[in-house]
Order: structure tokens, then C-alpha cells, then sequence
DNA sequence: TGGCGCCTTCTACGGATGTAGTAGAATACT
DNA sequence: AGTATTCTACTACATCCGTAGAAGGCGCCA
């Protein structure tokens, strides 16, 4: 499930909380996305047909709600830019990440933790 | 700078080795890519035109090379990855891709190390 | 009952992308 | 020199993406 970037936006705010309207969608966009209402729509149509939401009418107006999962969504973001930018490799993904920026601390204690766990679940 | 799917493609394939002619850049690009000749004209050429490459004449046959960095384009990558899919935060990110995935011990040998002597560098 | 506001569907349109054909110039083979 | 190969520049074209207007339908209230 490959989404926009345009998209992203929609489904982000639609994850927040749903079902949701698209005037619900649309108020919850952050303050640098002003799109017309119909955009707003063309997107979610366009959401639908690819099954990325779903639409269920009520009275006379469409609920929205998410038929994929974020974390599915992003899984597929990061074997996306995997394939495309790290030849499909983890490893070197991470470790760019980890080199090239600066997590805080306990952003790091985490990660290790993490990594810890990882292990252990696995018996390593 | 940001690439598309393709240019990824092409660029990959000039960041092996450069410069290099648009038919260099051919053979090299995986068994899984058979653009025509063309193709991967149109691409530099439109490489060249966002500066992402330079094109230099030799004789009649146009010389390819880099001028966006592998590491920046990763960098681009990665921040617009973060920036729709995680909100811009890179811990989650990291959190994701290592509950997510799964890492060889030694990837995550070599993380752990990253982490630790990250923190060192900082003086945490 | 006529307008106001909100909803919907349909249609559009410019620019980006993926993909490549054509024609003519340059080079190389014999 | 004549032909085959290879290159380049230009053009094409379908599809996707971002963005939205237009037109028509429904409920509500003065």
C-alpha cells in the first residue's frame, strides 16, 4: 500500500480518530495543509478506491475510517526507502540513522533497551 | 534534493562508479530494470537539469557524474520519510524499525556500539 | 417557500513521472 | 568511401498527483 504524499496527510489525520467526516479530517489537518473541502474529498476517494479507507454513508454525509494500519503503512515506507536508498538493508539503514542524527539520551536508552529485548524474545 | 523512484535507480547506479557514460550506467542497473537506452537518457537528462547530476562532452558521448552525495540524498530521504510517516521524530522511527524488523546480532551488535560511542562523542 | 449552509459527485487542469520512438550527427568497421 | 553502429536532442504520450471549481441535493429556519 503505497501512499502520497498528499495521502499521508489524510490518512494521518484519519488514524488520529475515526471513523471521521472529511470536515473532521479537515479541521484536524495541521495548520500548513489548507486544502479546499473538495480536495479533501478528491483525496478520500481516492483513498477508497484503493482501499486504503473505507466509506460507509450516514444519512447523507461519508464516514471514513482507516482499512490499513499505520504501522502497515509504515512498514511499507521503510521497505520502500530500504529498496530504493539502502539496497534493502537494514543494517546500514540504521546505522546511517544512528550516525547521521542526533537522538537524545533517552531516546538511545530506549533504543538499547530495545535492541536488548530484541535478543532475549529471540534467544540469542 | 529530492529523487524519484526511478532516479534512485539511475543515481545508485552512478554513485558505484563515475563519472560514467548513460551506457555504462545501463549495464549496471539490476537485471530487474530494462529501461531502453532512451530512457536513461531522459533521466540524466533531467538529472542534470535539477543539478543532481553533471554532464560533461567528451568527444560526442556525454560523461555522467554526481553532484548530490549519496549520504545527502539518504539524508533527504530519510527526512521526508520521517517527516510523513513519523511525524517528523526520529525516536519513534528508530524505535519502529528495530521492534519491526529483524536485525542480525551483529547489526545489532554494531547499533549498540554506534549508540554507546555516540553518547561518548557528546559527552553524555 | 425560499434561501443558507453543508454535503455529494463529476470534471478539469497543469505539472511531474515513467517510458520510449524518431531523426539526424558522429564515429567506427571493412 | 560506404555502411553499420552509437550517440544526442527533441518530441510524445499515458498516468499519476495536487488542487480545486461547478452543479446539484438535503435539511433547517425565518
Amino acid at each position: 500500500m503505497k501512499l502520497t504524499e498528499a495521502e499521508w496527510q489524510i490518512m494521518n489525520a484519519l488514524w488520529q480518530k475515526h471513523p471521521a467526516t472529511a470536515r473532521e479530517i479537515m479541521d484536524r489537518l495541521g495548520p500548513g495543509v489548507r486544502w479546499a473541502y473538495t480536495t479533501i474529498k478528491t483525496m478520500l476517494t481516492r483513498l477508497a478506491e484503493k482501499k486504503a479507507v473505507g466509506e460507509v454513508k450516514r444519512g447523507n454525509t461519508s464516514v471514513y475510517q482507516p482499512l490499513v494500519s499505520q504501522r502497515k503503512a509504515r512498514l511499507s515506507a521503510c521497505q520502500s526507502l530500504l529498496d530504493r536508498a539502502f539496497d534493502g538493508a537494514l543494517g546500514p539503514l540504521m546505522h546511517f540513522l544512528a550516525e547521521e542524527t542526533q537522538l537524545t539520551p533517552k531516546e538511545k536508552a530506549q533504543l538499547t533497551k530495545i535492541l536488548e529485548s530484541e535478543a532475549r524474545n529471540k534467544g540469542e
